[in-house]
DNA sequence: TGCTAAATCTCGAAC
DNA sequence: GTTCGAGGTTTAGCA
């Protein structure tokens, strides 16, 4: 924040460039540079791309990435973690990024820097995905067939002993129904996780019958084995499914007026 | 390249930077920003970001990445074809990009811009990509020894009801036999892709006998037995041996002709 | 470190 | 436009 955090040459002839582009790099900066260059990439494939005008950028963390003015994805790249050498050649400006294991080289051969910019980017910001459970429980809560015809949700995030509940229901006979809910591919940790919440609702109600069902887009290899010798389910729920179910849904899903009611029982 | 083909503002106010931002993408110029922002996605999933120094791309062609100073992926990104908005709001810059279908939408919104630099990159440059797949199947046509002597490529690309089976042929004996090629280390799934398409001729043709090849440089580990459980075989073939040979081979391997001499089959 | 499975995958081609 | 498959996939989670 204090000191000056960020240079910008505009035209630079390769002298100053290579000088530039070294100390940004050996100093771990953000370097962006605009410029025409040609690209030689050789490793697990190889590449070859003519002239023309890229935006190149070189991040602290020792990644490269080569845009062309359109798509999302690089046109050549190298992972965080590669050894740089800058080097006057030939009337050019070279960049090599080596990648160590497996062994891989881009070369960006610049014949005109338009302008270069060196940066030191501070980014202490949290990044959250909230894709799904929350909305897996949305979609269930809204629509409990996708589970199964007849199931009907009682509570949602119920405390037992061991932790949460995520869903709390009972079948078309009646029966009590728990959910574990996970929005990517189940381990066992998940299904110790549910047969815990299971026997613990098993020994306050003894007479009644509890099914566990294991809801996720799918399990890891054993898990089915495990479930069924714990005599527990496993429903497939594809987490996108339940958001395009909600974003379908003319109204939100209302947790609260939900809430209420799951406080009677 | 007559006219000036970029600009580039430090530090502007929000009043300036939305009229050249907005400029900037409606003249469909390669858009560069580095600035504190933070970020909010809702769409088939749902992120947030909280403030910090970002880098933030818009390409001619409607994308948009925001690049954090780690990871060669995009922290957040929309693919080409955005609908883009701009907007000073509560002393900040909104840049919201909206995705028709799905329905997706970024707010990037800057409460520093540190440089915005617009350019126009005119680039005609040909990428190519050597040692693919392709180069494996065409080498293999070309000389059809490197996978065993007196094999007799029949067919490529050859539709099954599974899929395509990648190169379709017949041994010394006159047995059928088909190729599944794989550039990398093949894993199971590859063999499975491979028995199914066997099955398929098989059931086809009842009275010959089919041998099934995967060639692929290396396979997984367990592959080998899961081969030899299903009746079928591995040819080591390296993709880079493959390019060598057909950069060696004095033309290019015409895969249209080919075809015609495959359609006779 | 190496392998397996998911991803707002991306991207291109076929239908 | 949608679906299907491949990728220098990339990335995350475990063994």
């Amino acid at each position: 924040m204090g000191e000056s955090s960020f240079n910008c040459i505009h035209m630079p002839s390769f002298g100053e460039a290579e000088v530039v582009l070294r100390d940004g790099i050996e100093r771990r900066r953000m370097v962006v540079i605009v410029g025409s260059c040609v690209i030689n990439y050789h490793g697990r494939a190889s590449s070859t791309l003519t002239r023309g005008e890229r935006l190149v950028i070189v991040k602290p963390d020792g990644s490269i990435q080569i845009h062309r003015p359109w798509d999302v994805s690089p046109v050549n790249w190298q992972p965080p973690g590669c050894i740089f050498h800058v080097d006057v050649v030939d009337d050019g400006l070279r960049l090599r990024a080596v990648r160590i294991k497996p062994r891989e080289v881009v070369d960006v051969i610049f014949d005109k820097i338009t302008i270069l910019v060196c940066c030191t980017l501070v980014d202490e910001g949290d990044f959250s995905l909230y894709a799904s459970e929350l909305d897996m429980q949305k979609a269930i809560i809204a629509y409990p067939n996708i589970i199964e015809d007849g199931l009907k949700i009682i509570s949602f995030e119920r405390h037992v002993d061991p932790g949460f509940i995520d869903l709390y229901g009972l079948d078309s006979k009646g029966r009590l129904v728990i959910l574990e809910i996970k929005r990517r591919v189940a381990d066992k940790s998940a299904v110790l996780q549910l047969a815990k919440y299971v026997n613990e609702v098993k020994s306050r109600s003894p007479y009644r019958e509890v099914r566990g069902i294991l809801v996720a887009p799918g399990i890891s290899k054993g898990v089915q084995s495990l479930l069924s010798s714990l005599g527990l389910e496993f429903k497939r729920l594809d987490p996108k499914r339940c958001s395009e179910i909600l974003n379908k849904s003319s109204g939100s899903v209302d947790l609260k007026k939900f809430i209420q009611g799951s406080h009677r029982s």
